[in-house]
DNA sequence: TTGTACGCGTTATCAA
DNA sequence: TTGATAACGCGTACAA
């Protein structure tokens, strides 16, 4: 409602002052910064974001691209980011590509128009046009050959981790439910399951690794595969909790007792994991820490801050519950 | 990069040539439309978002404010607002309030700096401040008295929905977990569940109605008190799936089985009832549809329809699952 | 149908 | 420290 100029008047100041005691209020006199915030508090005065965000060609907002909105593992990572960009005033511009092309372009053309000032990306794909100097950050997600700084985990040492408890345990023949082979996390999870492996003196068997697409359904199919073999795994690792939770599933409709019969461990750490039955053993990634250092490193971007030359990997942590056990 | 100057330049025309084919291609001949579209196309020219909402007095976003992003049920209902949005060429600005009054304050309060043009709320709380004529549209919730639009389901038919469904299978005895006291739904949802009861000669019975808060653990906790009780209910409604969830785990380490010692039913109908043992039954809410109803009805409000007087209702229905079985 | 020119509400530059 | 004023890039009334 009211503008800069009612202010101004109101406090017997001109509207640079005004601005002024807003924005910088160090260089105002005590005495006309009070005068300037009665008068503000008494019109209830906002400043015109859109008008401020002209001048300096900033819209204080922040493009969060997410795969699927109702993933949990994402909503996580949104958290992370909303947290410090609320803190930070800043604010985030949701958008869901649904592994369209045009609607990641659509949204990181939200850049080129000044809707908003940065790119943050959860999933794997990246807009077709990326010009230089782009504030883009990667979640989660990463391309080894690009230089686009990305917040995530070690995935491959997380996988070994994994890998490495169900050897512990005494396992022998362990099945491996991997992501989609185009996809990087896929990849080092495979490399961290077969680098346990070859540490533990055991031998890497392709028929023991399935592909899914790291959802319920690739799971359960995963899965029923695996126990369909001749020699069916003891163990499986499963690179999604989605994929594991589907894997649930079909072990109790082959018969399959958990942990009993089969080891089944996950990988996200999403809350569900906890309900299933029994609970799910899981490598834990920090996705709302995730989230909040990748808009923590977006501001820093924006800020004039450079651009890492190195991704920032977080810690994982296994999760030890009850859908692993011992070997027979 | 290129601004409308340039382009203007380019195509040999004036600036607000370039403006009418970009906004009103109508009003200008065919031959100038081509000539300075191809300079657009050159140029890759994009308006400035935040020069034509200052101009204009929009910004074209909407902010959209959940209790909590992790929850599923709340994720199906932005992914609705969304789609809708997306389509219609509006942005979504993603707000937390952690029922947090002073950020659900903050977040409305971008609608006075011209950030956004109007507010969805996914919660039951209300900012401090809502002038008149404020654009507010509620999804889920809603207050009687309060005359701001909502799109809900029926929650009083629903809950005689469930709890019809538990007295068809011979239940005498059904327990209720209840919401909050203070919320409208699970006031709804109590009084829907007592109807059914009524309706079909069973006596209301306050030992067992408890209640909880919509969450886990909450449920957890309720269920361990019904079946403390001297007689246990045989069945039980759960005004969540969360609290459904960690009923499921209570009904378990009481050594229930479900649904042959004990019947369970929830609400919501997020993904993750599928999974548990047994599958949850429960009634579904649209959630996304509640969502992308919601967005409609803000858009058409913002382009200046008029706000129903009548909140929009949406269907709900039984999912029935595992969960629930014949009394014995 | 097209061009000129003003104003949207700020912030930043420059002078005082 | 404060004020006057230009400029940000666009949309539109008005004139041509």
């Amino acid at each position: 409602m009211a503008d800069i100029r009612t202010v101004a008047a109101a406090a017997g100041v001109s509207i640079a002052t005004v601005s002024r005691v807003l924005k910088t209020p160090d260089v105002v006199t005590k005495a006309t910064r009070d005068k300037v915030m009665a008068a503000v508090e008494a019109t209830g005065y906002r400043p015109n974001a859109l008008a401020s965000g002209l001048r300096r060609a900033k819209s204080d907002n922040i493009v969060v691209v997410v795969p699927f909105i109702q993933n949990p593992f994402f909503s996580g990572v949104i958290q992370g980011i909303e947290g410090v960009a609320f803190a930070e005033g800043y604010q985030v511009l949701l958008g869901e590509s649904q592994n369209d092309q045009a609607r990641l372009d659509s949204y990181a053309a939200m850049l080129r128009s000044k809707t908003a000032d940065g790119l943050i990306l959860l999933g794997a794909a990246l807009p077709s046009q990326v010009p230089d100097k782009t504030p883009l950050v990667m979640a989660c997600e990463y391309f080894p050959d690009h230089r686009i700084p990305a917040i995530r985990i070690d995935n491959e040492a997380a996988a070994k981790l994994a890998t490495e408890h169900l050897i512990g345990l005494g396992h022998k023949r362990i099945g491996k439910i991997a992501g989609p082979h185009d996809n990087q996390l896929s990849q080092d999870r495979i490399a961290g399951y077969r680098a346990a492996l070859t540490a533990a003196g055991l031998a890497y068997d392709e028929k023991l690794v399935v592909e899914g697409d790291f959802d319920v359904e690739s799971g359960h199919a995963a899965m029923s595969r695996l126990l369909d073999l001749p020699e069916p795994p003891t163990a499986v690792f499963s690179a999604s909790d989605e994929m594991a939770i589907g894997a649930l599933k079909a072990a109790r409709e082959h018969g399959k007792r958990v942990p009993d019969d089969l080891s089944l461990i996950g990988f996200d750490g999403i809350r569900y994991g906890d309900f299933c039955d029994p609970p799910l053993t899981t490598v834990v990634q920090p996705n709302v820490e995730i989230g909040a250092a990748a808009a923590r490193l977006m501001i820093g971007i924006l800020k004039g801050g450079d651009i890492p030359a190195e991704d920032i990997v977080l810690p994982a942590s296994l999760l030890v519950r009850q859908s692993t056990g011992p070997a027979k």
